[in-house]
DNA sequence: AAATCGGGGAG
DNA sequence: CTCCCAGATTT
C-alpha cells in the first residue's frame, strides 16, 4: 500500500486537527508539571486526573515544596486515586531534586531516569513534553497502537515483545515535533485505539494498519497469562471510643505502604485473643465483611468493632501481630478526620461504620452501659 | 470476574 | 538481568 505520508506526518497531522492541546497540565507545562500530570495518568483517566492534578499543584506548586512536605500531607492529596507508592516516589523523587539539582527539574535523561518513580518511558515523556528533545516513548497507550499497526505479537510483559515495541517507537518517532508526536500517539491509544472497540475508521493510521487489514485489532497487544490468585482473609478491629478509632501505619514498603490502616489479624482467633488481652468490648454494631482484590490475591476482610475502655492498648499491630516499632497510633477522629492518607478498605470501613452509628442514634448511650 | 499499567525490587 | 509484585478502576 503506498501511503503519500509517513506515519509520523499522519499521526502529527490527526493530533493538529482533533487532539487535546488544553489540558491543565499542557498549559505553560515544565519538566515539573508534565512529572505530576504522567505520574497521575499512568494509573488514571484524565476526567479523574484533573481535579487531583489541579488541587496537587496549588499546594506543591514547585518540587521544593513538594520536597518540604510531610509524606502524610502528600499521600493525603493522593487519596481518592490509588498507587500510594507512586506518590510516595513523587515525593521521595522531589526531596533527591532539591538536595541534589538545587530544587531544579534536571534535564539531562540519565538524570531523569534515575529519580524514584521514572523509567524509560517516563523521563522520554517528561523531556519531550516539556522541553521538546527527542526521546521515544512507550506507555500502555502507545504499546497499544504499535502493537496493533505492525501486529506485533505476543504479550508486551515478555522482554522480546517489548523489545520489538521500543525498536519500533524508536524507528517511528520523527526528528521534528517530538513533542506534538509523542502526546499524539497517546492521545491516539487513549481515544481511537482504545482496547475493545477501536474506532479505525477514525484512525489516521488505520489504511497500513496490519492488524485491523487483517480484521484483528483486538488480538494486539497480546494478552499476559493467566493465572489463578489465592485468597486470603483479614480481621480488621475497629476500636471505638467516643467518635474515634484507632489506626495504625503501615511500614513504608508493602502493601498500603504507609497508609492508615485498622489494626489486622490473620484470624478471628488473634483478633479475639487482643480484645480480651485489652478488655476490649463487643457491641452491637455489625459491619458487613466484604472482599477487595489486589492484583495477587482476594483480601477477605470482616471487621469487628469493639469499644475501648482504656487508652492502654498492647503492642497494637497492622497484621498478624507483628508488632511494629513505629508511629504511634492515630486516634482517627470520624467528625473532624486528619488529614493523612488512607487504604481504600479503611475508607470503606469508616463510611460503613459511619453509616451504621447515623443508624442507631442511641449508640452513645449504648456505649456508656457497655462501659460500665 | 478479568484485564490493566510502568516501575521498583527481589532473586 | 529477569521475573514478579503492587492497587484500584474499567470493561
Amino acid at each position: 500500500m503506498k501511503t503519500s505520508h509517513t506515519f509520523a506526518e499522519r499521526i502529527i497531522a490527526w493530533y493538529d486537527k482533533h487532539g487535546r492541546k488544553t489540558l491543565p497540565w499542557q498549559i505553560n507545562k515544565t519538566p515539573y508539571s508534565v512529572w505530576v500530570s504522567e505520574i497521575m495518568l499512568q494509573q488514571t483517566q484524565v476526567a479523574t486526573v484533573i481535579p487531583y492534578y489541579q488541587k496537587f499543584m496549588a499546594r506543591f506548586p514547585t518540587v521544593i515544596e513538594l520536597a518540604n512536605a510531610e509524606q502524610d500531607e502528600v499521600l493525603h492529596h493522593w487519596t481518592g486515586l490509588g498507587y500510594y507508592a507512586r506518590a510516595r516516589n513523587l515525593h521521595k523523587a522531589a526531596q533527591y531534586i532539591r538536595d541534589h539539582f538545587n530544587g531544579c527539574f534536571p534535564e539531562e535523561f540519565d538524570d531523569v531516569l534515575a529519580l524514584s518513580g521514572i523509567g524509560r518511558s517516563t523521563a522520554g515523556a517528561i523531556l519531550s513534553l516539556s522541553l521538546g528533545q527527542h526521546h521515544s516513548i512507550l506507555d500502555g497507550n502507545v504499546k497499544r497502537v504499535l502493537a496493533r499497526h505492525g501486529a506485533i505479537a505476543g504479550w508486551p510483559g515478555q522482554k522480546t515483545v517489548e523489545q520489538a515495541l521500543w525498536q519500533l517507537t524508536d524507528e517511528l518517532t520523527p526528528q521534528q515535533d517530538v513533542q506534538k508526536y509523542n502526546q499524539a500517539m497517546m492521545d491516539l491509544g487513549a481515544s481511537i485505539c482504545s482496547r475493545s472497540k477501536p474506532q479505525c475508521a477514525l484512525c489516521p493510521v488505520a489504511i497500513d494498519c496490519k492488524a485491523q487489514l487483517a480484521g484483528q485489532q483486538t488480538l494486539y497487544p497480546g494478552k499476559k497469562p493467566k493465572k489463578s490468585i489465592p485468597t486470603k482473609q483479614a480481621w480488621m478491629l475497629v476500636i471505638l471510643k467516643k467518635h474515634e478509632v484507632q489506626l495504625i501505619q503501615r511500614p513504608p514498603a508493602g502493601i498500603w505502604g504507609g497508609l492508615w490502616c485498622f489494626p489486622q489479624f490473620d484470624n478471628q482467633a488473634l483478633l479475639e485473643e487482643f480484645v480480651q488481652h485489652n478488655q476490649l468490648n463487643r457491641v452491637a454494631i455489625e459491619l458487613a465483611g466484604f472482599r477487595h482484590t489486589f492484583s495477587h490475591f482476594h483480601l477477605d476482610i470482616q471487621p469487628i468493632v469493639v469499644t475501648a475502655s482504656s487508652d492502654n492498648l498492647t503492642n497494637l499491630t497492622t497484621n498478624n501481630n507483628q508488632v511494629m516499632e513505629q508511629t504511634p497510633p492515630l486516634w482517627y477522629n470520624i467528625k473532624h478526620p486528619a488529614k493523612v492518607g488512607l487504604a481504600a478498605a479503611t475508607e470503606k470501613i469508616l463510611a460503613n461504620l459511619t453509616a451504621e452509628l447515623a443508624s442507631q442514634p442511641n449508640f452513645a448511650a449504648t456505649q456508656i452501659h457497655l462501659k460500665e
